[in-house]
DNA sequence: TGCGTCACG
DNA sequence: GACGTACGTGACGCAG
């Protein structure tokens, strides 16, 4: 064969796929300008839209050399004068406002910007920017290039192809052909039929009315384009449809041509001089310096000292680069791989399933990672093809991969990384595997920085990595074009799920370290990490739910509410849509003209919440009270007696909730999908659906609730004699509190109800206004309760004084176990914001201890049942303050000693604590008669 | 998608 | 005295 010279030389590295990135430079323009507030530079010259051009494009810069290795760049700009399509149409952009003031002389400015960093900018007098990118994609293309466009521009996306994607640097969005026709329904070949016939009316190209993306979408995809459409009116059924598009039959010619890109010209610049090369720091420097962008300067300097020193070998940021992920499809690879997590002690691992919900979906593959950039994808049921394209897929069988996998799995020697592992923990659990000896990126982010930022994937790879994953959209497409991953084909889903476990496996590297280092290996080894097992397994028990029962209150709620809203129209004078606050906010304040309506600051929109509405109905207005109670039973209806029954798992018969242990800033968890958390209960008519909530034959529902624990830790915390010395003789606190602060003058009852209220307050981190608000006083009685209060309770004051300080110097409060709540905003020079952050750090310690507390019970409790011979109890449900089981009816008696006792001493022997804890047990069919 | 509302601890 | 007004959540319907 013979041989170019290149190929015998003694470098022989392979041509680089050579990737043109092409910046829609106007779009970045708008952005960059709405974005940020005024700014100057030393010459007083606006340069707001300058900065922050600037930093969207060093952003860029860099996030190419980590990821994608473009080989040429251009910024393309639009030029400022009439295009030709102004000739087709005098109206095209007719809409469009002229460029603000302070933006004018901001565009030189942003093309020196483009070049100082050694990028061309290119622009071409009577065309726009959409043109000659288009230009550029159509040589590009023809020479063998791959090209990614960067902009939003709906219009560009016509020019997607398989080797054309197009990227949104600020949703962090790449659009591939899939991308294109999941969101449009067409493919981007087509989307320019699409785009005549919807129309713009920001370009003011007119399309035809009535017809949005959807409308535009059925028709292209039933007659393939305008012409189409305009040759077969006579199939259109919509009567109203077939009128529009033969009157607007020209304008939507004309549209079509409007939105055609322009893809002959002859662009200034050829491809070769688009080459990308690393700007010297000279210029780019001076640019800086000019227009005194000081921190982009600084990290010039600190970028130029970098190169200097030679990298080190843990420079953090390195770029995320990786060898092509490998796809397993032999036993022999198979083993390479374990064999070698096993030689190293340390594998990330990451499952892809059919769907989110981790207890009805299908296990597909698992992928694994060893090193930065070296990770694999092992699929196991991804679907044949179909039709013409059929290829078999060539995948092992999941029995041989579980055989292999299982072992180290269990195996405490490896540890196996994962983020969020719970979710595959369910999903293996249920495929018969287990898991010992593992780390969760996402608990170790939640320990170091719960209240910095929140702690999904895809938000820690860019943050830590400077790396944004694949997203998953855009492997499986959103909406009704969704697909399974089990249908993604093997290239695509192994570039997918092996980065995934890639960045996991960078994550750790980067996040455990720090853990003993930041002081907040505590919570995270003896509470959060032990408590993700616990979690799975009730989250697999799941609920079981009477859904007879749910559907008669769903009836009966249905025709009350039928019934409530014809008197509230008749009241009303006349239907409108109560569930809209706007609409009912207008009938009752102008219509009806009722009195005291006050408009909200932000929406301009009348408040009609309960407060309001119960302040008119104690006015005598008949309508306020039947809206209020509308509004309780279309909540019931669709938010719990409607959706329970969706949720129903139709193979188990319960309701599987997912617990979220990374989501509340405190310590906390979530409950999601459904949440269980928020069953009512303080309603007798909300409380019905707590009776649906039962227990599968021969058992019964045991509910276990920690008394006023977290009044007992801050009396504890705080170190509050009297609370102390009453919580140990079981009196009743709020009466105490009532008689300290009261006096015996007033009712004792309603004393009792003001000093609960005072009570929760104080957790809450207390305010003359907020609490004179919730007791109907005037501000300066609230301030006397208040005062009363510290007065008689001198260690509550000193406590929020001190976590107050302590969080200040510190950045973050703790819990009694040192679990660490960050909030950065108690530095926030905005004073609402600062106090907001103040009363969350008088809450977050006493909040957060109950949580730690309730979840070493968790932890403790499968044991401690075990160990009694009670292998029939199940954990079901955790309310923050309460544990729900379910318990065979002959457990009952030796189940509930063994619960309280775990529950009462769960914070031993970490902790000792001067206040008794206090748990109240009760049983019964239901969750509703378990209280 | 953001907002208003309301369910829970 | 400015700020906005009790802490922590999740789900639903409306409207742009």
């Amino acid at each position: 064969m013979a041989t170019a010279p290149d190929d015998t030389a003694a470098a022989p590295a392979p041509a680089k796929q050579k990737h043109l990135y092409l910046v829609d430079g106007s779009g970045f323009i708008f952005r960059a300008y709405h974005r940020l507030p005024p700014l100057n530079n030393p010459a007083g010259t606006p340069v707001n839209a300058v900065y922050g051009f600037t930093a969207m494009l060093w952003k860029l810069i860099e996030d190419l050399h980590g990821a994608e290795e473009p080989t040429h760049l251009a910024v393309i700009f639009d030029a400022a004068k009439d295009n030709f399509r102004n000739e087709l149409y005098a109206d095209y952009k007719a809409n469009r406002p002229p460029p603000p003031e302070d933006l004018l002389p901001q565009f030189p400015l942003i093309r020196d910007a483009v070049r100082a960093f050694s990028v061309p900018c290119i622009e071409m007098s009577g065309f726009e920017a959409d043109d000659i990118i288009a230009c550029y994609v159509a040589q590009a293309t023809a020479a063998g290039y791959n090209v990614t466009i960067v902009s939003s521009d709906k219009d560009l996306m016509q020019l997607v192809t398989p080797h054309v994607d197009m990227l949104d640097t600020m949703k962090n969005e790449r659009y591939g052909v899939e991308a294109v026709t999941a969101k449009w329904g067409v493919p981007p070949e087509k989307l320019g039929e699409v785009l005549a016939l919807m129309g713009d009316s920001v370009d003011n190209v007119p399309g035809v009315p009535g017809v949005g993306p959807k409308t535009a979408a059925e028709l292209v995809q039933q007659f393939g384009d305008v012409e189409g459409v305009l040759a077969n009116l006579d199939q259109i059924k919509k009567p109203k449809l077939r009128e529009n598009l033969e009157a607007h039959a020209e304008m939507a010619r004309l549209s079509r041509v409007l939105v055609e890109l322009k893809c002959d010209l002859d662009p200034p610049h050829t491809l070769g001089e688009l080459v990308m090369r690393d700007p010297p720091h000279d210029p780019l420097r001076a640019f800086l310096a000019e227009q005194g962008f000081k921190s982009m300067l600084a990290k010039l300097g600190r970028e130029s000292q970098a190169a200097e020193v030679a990298a080190q070998p843990d420079e953090p940021e390195k770029p995320f680069v990786h060898a092509e992920y490998e796809t397993v499809i032999t036993l022999d690879r198979l083993d390479w791989w374990l064999a070698e997590a096993r030689a190293r002690g340390v594998v990330a691992i990451d499952t892809e399933t059919t769907a989110k919900d981790p207890v009805r979906c299908d296990l597909v593959g698992v992928s694994l990672a060893l090193d930065a950039g070296l990770a694999c994808y092992i699929p196991v049921a991804h679907v044949q093809g179909e039709g013409l394209l059929a290829e078999k897929v060539d995948q092992l069988a999941w029995q041989d991969v579980k055989e292999k996998l299982g072992p180290l799995l269990v195996d405490p020697a490896v540890l196996k990384v994962g983020q969020n592992l719970k979710y595959d923990l369910v999903v293996l659990k249920r495929h018969g595997l287990d898991l010992a000896g593992f780390d969760d990126t996402m608990l170790l982010s939640y320990a170091l920085s719960a209240g910095k930022h929140n702690h999904g994937m895809d938000e820690l790879s860019e943050k830590y990595l400077g790396h944004t994953p694949i997203p998953f959209k855009e492997v499986c497409g959103t909406g009704k074009s969704q697909c399974t991953f089990d249908q993604v084909p093997l290239k695509r889903a192994t570039d997918y799920a092996a980065e995934d476990a890639d960045v996991t496996l960078r994550l750790h590297r980067l996040f455990r370290p720090r853990l003993s280092a930041e002081q907040v290996t505590r919570t995270y080894e003896t509470v959060d990490k032990p408590l993700l097992p616990v979690l799975a397994d009730m989250e697999l028990e799941g609920i079981k739910v009477d859904r007879e029962a749910l559907a008669r209150l769903s009836a009966t709620f249905g025709t009350e509410i039928a019934a409530l809203e014809t008197e509230v129209h008749d009241l009303a004078g006349g239907p409108f849509t109560i569930g809209s606050p706007k609409q009912l906010g207008e009938v009752l304040f102008e219509r009806m003209q009722l009195s005291g309506g006050k408009k909200s600051g932000k929406s301009g929109q009348y408040a009609t919440d309960v407060n309001e509405l119960e302040k008119l109905a104690g006015q005598g207005h008949v309508i306020a009270q039947k809206v209020l109670d509308w509004r309780q039973l279309t909540k019931l209806k669709s938010t719990y007696t409607d959706a329970l029954q969706a949720a129903i798992n139709p193979k188990t018969g319960r309701v599987h909730t997912c617990f979220s242990m990374a989501v509340a800033q405190t310590g906390r968890l979530s409950s999601t999908d459904p949440n269980l958390q928020n069953i009512p209960i303080r309603t007798e008519i909300g409380r019905q659906i707590r009776h649906a909530f039962v227990a599968k034959p021969g058992h019964v529902i045991l509910a276990a609730d920690y008394n006023q624990i977290e009044l007992r830790l801050a009396a504890h915390m705080a170190d509050v004699p009297e609370l102390k010395r009453a919580y140990a003789n079981n009196e009743d606190i709020h009466a105490l509190t009532a008689r300290e602060v009261f006096g015996t003058e007033m009712d004792p009852q309603e004393s009792r109800r003001r000093a609960k209220t005072v009570n929760f307050a104080i957790l809450y981190g207390i305010s003359a206004f907020g609490l004179a608000n919730r007791l109907g006083l005037d501000r300066g009685e609230a301030q006397r309760i208040i005062d009363a209060y510290f007065a008689r309770f001198p260690g509550i004051r000193n406590f929020m004084a001190e976590t107050i300080n302590g969080c200040r110097e510190t950045g973050f409060v703790t819990t009694l176990f040192g679990r660490r709540t960050n909030l950065p905003l108690i530095h926030s020079k905005n004073p609402a914001e600062r106090q907001f952050a103040e009363r969350a750090a008088v809450n977050a310690p006493v909040q957060g201890t109950s949580a730690d507390i309730i979840k070493r019970a968790m932890i403790r409790m499968p044991l401690a049942l075990a160990e009694a011979g009670l292998t029939g109890v199940r954990m079901l449900l955790q309310v923050h303050d309460e544990l729900v089981f379910e318990v065979p009816e002959r457990d009952v008696e030796a189940a509930t000693p063994v619960i309280r006792s775990v529950m009462e001493s769960a914070h031993r022997p970490a902790v000792e604590l001067s206040v008794p804890l206090g748990v109240e047990i009760g049983t019964g069919p239901s969750w509703g008669a378990a209280h």
